[in-house]
DNA sequence: AAAAGATGCTGGACGATCTCGATCGAAATC
DNA sequence: GATTTCGATCGAGATCGTCCAGCATCTTTT
């Protein structure tokens, strides 16, 4: 699906996505052109999602980030799942299989904003929120390489 | 902080970090120099993190992805996030206020997988793990806009 | 097995883009 | 009100991206 190359022009763009292809080129071995249309076609494939901008929520004032697990009462799944679509605090929801239905990420500028939000929601579902304290892991993609996971998993396990 | 110019730089920036600078020149009515210029202080202030490229984990075949809620045993805490760290597969973790001390996300490539790196952790501490059905919201930075933010909240709340 | 077709790469030319230096103007400071 | 500073513009030279023709390799066809 994916060769050595992809992988690797991936890598470089996960790092600067605004490398330039002649860059991308000299460090994958190839022409201009070549690096042009791979990217072209990974994102035709949808591999590539997007290009984008990692912008820190610090620098626009969002100095507090929760984790918000939600449990929509009876009957109001859909209604709960658009409001918090239209909330563009929330940066980021997954709906998930067990009792909380949807795990989200909310930026907030203080514990007021924070309590005014929650606060939308709570006539329509049950919320259990947790103050991000730390960030160990910062948004990152899995292993690009299927093998080399594989590989050092065993490593590790046999250690 | 930010000007209304950055603003708008960061809002076209977000959905094609690839965009060039004539083309951001044009978009927001400056020179490119000055552009070059924006950019190159936002990236110095910290606004702008990275300049990065969104890969569908599908592609890679990770076919499942999972929010994990750890609580290390007691004296294992700094030993669970470094193993958390270590594991590639972890995509995402943040260190939370409550009973659960780590929320992070895993991709995995099947329901195996998920079992073996769970494993991996079993010993040192209390997992509970939540399968994601569906994403509602993907990935996205939290409103750059700080007033038009607040004055939405406000009409919303009225309504 | 030879021919035909498809795919992916290269190199060069041309047009577009970026960068650098010089200069200008407006706002803040004294 | 003069000065300083910051950010903008402009133009020239350098760099980069895209298009195209040609070539090699691999697969398919007969």
């Amino acid at each position: 699906m994916l060769d050595d190359l992809d992988r690797n022009l991936l890598e470089i763009l996960v790092k600067d996505a605004r490398t330039s292809l002649k860059e991308l080129a000299a460090q994958v071995g190839l022409s201009s052109p070549s690096v042009s249309e791979r990217l072209r076609r990974l994102e035709e494939r949808g591999v590539i999602r997007a290009f984008t901008v990692e912008i820190d929520p610090l620098a626009l004032g969002y100095t507090l980030q929760a984790i918000v697990r939600i449990r929509p009462l009876p009957g109001k799944l859909h209604i709960v799942q658009k409001l918090i679509e239209d909330i563009p605090e929330f940066g980021e929801c997954d709906k998930v299989t067990g009792d909380d239905c949807f795990v989200a990420r909310l930026f907030v500028r203080s514990i007021g904003d924070l309590d005014g939000i929650l606060d939308r929601i709570a006539d329509k579902a049950e919320t259990s929120t947790a103050i991000i304290k730390a960030q160990p892991i910062r948004r990152r993609p899995p292993p690009l390489d299927a093998a080399a996971s594989r590989d050092r998993a065993k490593v590790l396990h046999a250690s």
